[in-house]
DNA sequence: GATAATAGTGACAGGAATTGTCATAATAAA
DNA sequence: TTTATTATGACAATTCCTGTCACTATTATC
């Protein structure tokens, strides 16, 4: 084989394996110990971060940094990449150790210098936003790795101002608007819930015995969702104004339905302890949603307006 | 210069200059171009897309594809790319004409197996959420291509189920909450407006002289707004769950300030025009705000709380 | 239709780079 | 001390790379 063949193949063995010796590459390769060395010192100076320990149990080793071979990407590609990336940099917390800022660093500056431009130009043009908190989330990595490794996790959780002790399997976690989520089995509530991780204050491996949720994840996990309940009907008629501030709330997806001429109704089953969170967000709606149902939602309504009303008259 | 040098050097030159003659790319390395054309094929059969053509004028190109150099990423920040890439997929539109899957599978199958493996734990169980929405935008690119080029557009926007016409300079796109927008200088208007891309149905050039809009980009937009006209002076207190809800909203960032306890107020001026728009907010944020200045606002909510009183209780 | 500019191929000799071997250090674990 | 490992240098053998030359093929332009 041609060295230059050689180099690109080691490039992607020595990634692969990450601790390796001079002669099990020299094997592999069928070349003599000494053009490994060779090749591995010119591997090195072409960057790839490799560091050798003499004596028994020593070797080569390459550096926590794995190098990506040459990619083919398209220009869309690259660009797309680049603010998916630059996209991270908006969550305050994330379940992975680093800064996206060092890999997006890397990225921009191995760009062919067109592109850079490119990329530059656009920059403060395009965006994805996400809400900035300032709740953060520390615990994103544990959840994560409970999640995968199917352990239980004994959290100190805050609701309402209140601390309480729970036992957690976690299913995986999720952000949504700025905030992060882990639906988690509750051995408390003996139930799937979902949980917002920046009220998640603490965390402590569980002696409890794991249960087997290897097949539930973030796609599936829907379907447990309460379907029993106390509700009460509601039937709420839209503008086409009240359909698209609806259409901005994800939890209302299965209720809305729009018409052709883009106005549309709410209509569904309300737990009953929901009703004066929904009397509120129907305020919000003011004149673009016309309540029809049912009454106890028009008396949760009336009830907290009066009290606004109360509010505003002092 | 040895050859496995020369070709990867090669590789980035190729990739730089997108179009190139034999003879030219010989003068370059010095060598003969018998030899660049040895060096072409091998790179060819390397993966990188190259496409040639005979004649006058002819010459060597890459295809639109480039080669990405190798580049040495940590595990952890390979992780984080291959997420965010992953995020993309919840975007209807994207402003970039490539489907994200094409880069994330290209980045996906280069990856060595074992991080591969760490990505196939992690893929079901972490999740970065942008609500679905039905509406598309089909003209992102356009918009984003005349912010950058600053080029003056006509389009037709669709308000209330009403359709109009109007000429504008876009400053940038974004998204949030799964829907895309573009503020941008409204010659109608003679001031900058924030509009939904998903209703701008119809986009041509205008011949409209444009403005000097270089300056003003998605990061410092909100300083051009009005300063002048005729407004009045809010102030209002919020809760922590008061801030919460106004970190949601990107208008907001300007008047909104936050104590270290997670509560805070908003403070601003307000136009008098938009009275009407901050009094439906504010009555939105139900009792998590506090107004208390000025006595127009006030007075705009109570009006408003008057009437919707007034609808339910027919 | 001639001309010039381009890519593409094959053969071959000379030269440059690569390789293997051997000798020798140095290091650290067992 | 022994052994497994990296590390370096020198040199001859040999592989491979390179340039040259002689072609062919294609196409835009004059």
């Amino acid at each position: 084989m041609p060295k230059s063949k050689r180099l690109l193949e080691m490039m992607m063995t020595v990634n692969r394996k990450r601790k390796f010796t001079v002669s099990e590459l020299a094997n592999e390769f069928g070349v003599s110990g000494r053009t490994i060395l060779r090749d591995l010192q010119e591997l090195s100076e072409l960057g790839v971060p490799l560091y050798s320990e003499v004596g028994p149990h020593g070797g080569y080793h390459v550096l926590k940094e794995r190098i990506l071979p040459p990619i083919a990407f398209s220009e869309e590609e690259a660009v797309a990449i680049f603010f998916a990336i630059h996209a991270l940099r908006h969550h305050t917390s994330l379940p992975f150790e680093t800064e996206s800022s060092s890999a997006l660093n890397k990225f921009y500056q191995f760009m062919p210098p067109d592109i850079r431009d490119r990329i530059d130009q656009m920059k403060r043009r395009v965006d994805f936003v996400t809400p900035k908190r300032q709740a953060s989330s520390p615990h994103l990595s544990t959840l994560l790795d409970a999640a995968i490794q199917q352990k239980v996790l004994s959290i100190t959780y805050e609701t309402r101002g209140q601390q309480s002790t729970r036992e957690i399997q976690p299913i995986g976690i999720y952000t949504k608007n700025g905030l992060w989520y882990s639906p988690a089995y509750c051995y408390q509530h003996q139930d799937i819930r979902v949980f917002r991780c920046d009220r998640i204050h603490d965390v402590v491996p569980s002696a409890l015995t794991p249960l087997d949720l290897r097949d539930i994840h973030l796609e599936n996990r829907q379907v447990k969702t309460v379907e029993d309940q106390d509700t009460v009907h509601l039937f709420a008629e839209l503008t086409i104004e009240g359909v698209q501030a609806c259409e901005a709330e994800l939890w209302l997806a299965s209720m809305l339905h729009v018409r052709q001429d883009g106005s549309g109704w709410l209509e569904g089953n309300v737990s009953r302890s929901d009703i004066l969170f929904f009397a509120k967000f129907l305020i919000g709606l003011g004149k673009e949603v016309s309540v029809q149902h049912s009454p106890e939602i028009i008396d949760g309504i009336k009830a907290y307006l009066a009290e606004l009303m109360n509010i505003y008259s002092q």
